[in-house]
DNA sequence: ATGGTTTTTACTGCGTC
DNA sequence: GACGCGGTAAAAACCAT
């Protein structure tokens, strides 16, 4: 209730002081000071207009900047407390998204200065019990458990945080549905881990997957299944596009011969030629066939290595590509 | 469980270096 | 003769029913 009057009203505020004048925390901002392309004059950032202009000639350097400050301003500490709706950052890859207390390990007060023996204790026992409560039930310390297998298999996969996170929440949704009874903790958390990398538009194979994970090949694709149906994941089978870079850098191919593959492949979809047969396929014999077009040589063998698809496969897909994209060229 | 589709395995023939 | 390539048939894997 409260917090949406707070919010009108910093909007409203906001309004009258973009017109008026420039805040205090602007200010700061305005010090960082270079010198002016034309003149080499002093330039000054003015964060109301959103422009870096030159203080001597008035040339406009740089606009459309984006102001990072808040949007409200406060005239005291309690004012300011009062106003910002915004505290340290939180993240889904701690099984308490960094929210709960933690207490140091330095037997220090906040001057530095040492602790008694009596109060050296105290603080232990403090330590033990907040440890106790921050892992209290099973729940906790199974998502401890998990976030720590996520986080292993991404990097192992060299995945990026953006699908750590996803994969976190999706592992966080499962457990809160009670998806878990029945099923290992890593097996649901490998399939959040994948889902995760193909929504976010970097899909691994499953083999890959395989590989880092400790399940088998057969739990995953069952428990992925189950999750994806059980929490609705909306995830669209895998853009062949999306492998090329890394088939093509692994070949050691040119941009040409990667841009040409990523032609292909658009022209296969007109062509639609691809529905049913895997991306993965279609992605490596793309990139084969590029590398045919733009004299690089590769071989059947060495494309079906990396991609871990037979050449059996590639020759198909390829063929078809290719006569796609004929009748594209014709058309 | 079953049937249809796709992928893989295994094998063969052809041309080239 | 080894290698890359294209093709085929049968087996295996996968998916929806």
């Amino acid at each position: 209730m409260s917090d949406t009057r707070t919010r009108e009203q910093d909007e409203t505020e906001e309004r009258t002081r973009r017109s008026e004048s420039v805040s205090e925390a602007e200010t700061e901002e305005q010090s960082e000071v270079q010198s002016c392309p034309e003149c080499s004059g002093n330039l000054v950032t003015d964060g109301a207009r959103g422009e870096t202009v030159c203080a001597d000639c008035g040339l406009v350097v740089d606009e459309d900047s984006i102001d990072r400050g808040p949007e409200w301003r406060a005239f005291d500490s309690a004012e300011r407390d009062q106003k910002s709706r915004v505290g340290a950052p939180t993240t889904n890859l701690m099984h308490d998204k960094g929210l709960s207390t933690n207490i140091g390990w330095r037997n220090k007060d906040a001057y530095g200065n040492s602790l008694s023996a009596r109060q050296r204790e105290q603080m232990q026992r403090l330590r033990t019990w907040n440890e106790r409560f921050r892992t209290r039930d099973s729940k906790e310390r199974n998502l401890k458990q998990a976030l720590g297998e996520i986080d292993r298999m991404a990097s192992a996969l060299g995945l990026p945080e953006n699908v750590r996170e996803t994969a976190s929440v999706i592992y966080r949704r499962a457990l809160a549905e009670d998806l878990l009874p029945g099923r290992s903790i890593e097996g649901v958390a490998t399939a959040a881990l994948y889902a995760s990398a193909r929504q976010a538009g970097t899909p691994r194979s499953l083999d890959e997957i395989e590989r880092v994970s400790r399940v088998e090949k057969m739990e995953l694709t069952r428990t992925y299944r189950y999750v994806v149906r059980e929490l609705k994941l909306e995830i669209e089978p895998a853009d062949p596009e999306q492998y090329v870079p890394r088939f093509a850098s692994d070949l050691d191919l040119s941009d040409e011969a990667e841009r040409q593959a990523r032609q292909l492949l658009k022209n296969a979809k007109e062509a639609a030629i691809h529905s049913g047969k895997s991306p993965v396929g279609l992605a490596a014999a793309s990139v084969y066939a590029a590398a045919l077009l733009t004299n690089e040589k590769v071989t059947q063998s060495e494309v079906s290595d990396v991609a871990n698809v037979s050449e059996v496969t590639i020759r198909n897909r390829y063929k078809e590509l290719l006569e796609a994209d004929g009748a594209g060229l014709f058309a």
